[in-house]
DNA sequence: ACAAATTTAGACAGGCTTGTCCAATTCGTC
DNA sequence: GACGAATTGGACAAGCCTGTCTAAATTTGT
């Protein structure tokens, strides 16, 4: 394991204040002599370790939004199949946990190094999303209000369920994630689909 | 201000570890003396201040669901003033912020702790709000299948925009969270309302 | 006003951590 | 195999923090 690996494994077990060098020497396997040498100081290793999960995490994500359905043939089916490799690959992975998390306990003490990931992370990422809503909208599959609402909402209910288990830092299970998905999907369509009634219903409505 | 709430907001901002005593105490007005005689260790006032956050959360959740619209007049707008109440009582507040923080960065290190949070905090009030959403849909004005899911999808709305705020350990402001809010529950009610379809396209239906 | 209880300031030991220095060793490359 | 670069282990100073102790000051109850 690389020592910014190590190191973020460790910053976050303990937080920045409970981190200790040598706790992160001995987890990557190196002395701590060589993490001086590579990284300087602590601080600086921590703002390594920062830059080097959001470009993950980053990355991660932007491949994912590319799998987004754009033509789907089951639209629900796709969008819970997106859902769940979102949560998989960029939610619950390590990079994702790890991230959120050390954003979560230091982002008030390093305010521009956050702002940076907020930047390249939550504000490019939301608008892509919300543009292969948009897209879906315009090709007749949604009825949606604005673009960018919709798309936070839909990360929102999608994770709905798993909410707990992150907080307390818990990696939910493949069905849990699968179901919360299923769920989120379900509600999400209920609220922006076109709305084609049944067949049953529309008769009725037609005769009422 | 007393030593368990200085403390709270010690340990929050520079986290268990980073938290110093002397600091506590200052920021308390006593001395540090007094809090070792008080509290005995640090390990045991931080327990001391998680019991109280969450004590006090707790009152304010269920105090806050008890001011559900049962009888809404205007279900949508009944709806979004409930999830204001709820952000701005119970989420929003110091001790929400705080609880939500130790929680986040703390809870692995202290699992019976959190475990006691998690079974009288979310267990209870996610089902006291589900209650709530059972019996307006029993009532006749939401369609739900099941309640649980749609009290945790609720939530999720109406935070859906304050999400990054939170992360970064912000305060939302009153516009932020009214809009997230209305945002929240008109997808909501997209979701779960009884169609009643408004005139026109009910009648383009009828003809179609 | 007085006695008991509490609080305070400060000193203090013990332990832990950071960051540096250095000599010895290992590694990569030619 | 030989040479330069990187790594290692360990010693080390300096600083910080916890938790204890004590004697003085202050508050409280009566």
């Amino acid at each position: 394991m690389s020592v910014v690996d190590a190191a973020a494994s460790v910053f976050c077990r303990e937080g920045y204040a409970g981190a200790n060098i040598d706790l992160i020497a001995a987890e990557a396997g190196v002395s701590r002599q060589t993490v001086y040498n590579h990284h300087g100081d602590k601080e600086n290793l921590f703002v390594a370790v920062v830059r080097d999960l959001t470009e993950r995490c980053n990355a991660g994500i932007f491949a994912t939004i590319a799998t987004f359905p754009d033509q789907p043939t089951d639209l629900e089916a796709d969008l819970i199949a997106f859902a769940v490799r979102m949560n998989r690959n960029c939610i619950c992975n390590r990079d994702g946990r790890f991230l959120r998390k050390l954003i979560q306990a230091e982002g008030e003490r390093y305010p521009e190094l956050f702002a940076e990931w907020r930047g390249q992370g939550p504000g490019r990422t939301w608008s892509a999303l919300a543009a292969r809503f948009a897209r879906l909208a315009f090709a007749g599959h949604l009825s949606i209000g604005d673009p960018d609402v919709a798309a936070r909402q839909f990360l929102a209910l999608v994770n709905a369920e798993l909410q707990i288990t992150f907080m307390l830092g818990g990696v939910p299970t493949e069905e849990e994630v699968l179901r919360s998905a299923a769920n989120g999907v379900r509600t999400f369509l209920g609220a922006f689909a076109k709305k084609k009634l049944p067949a049953g219903k529309q008769a009725a409505l037609a005769h009422a």
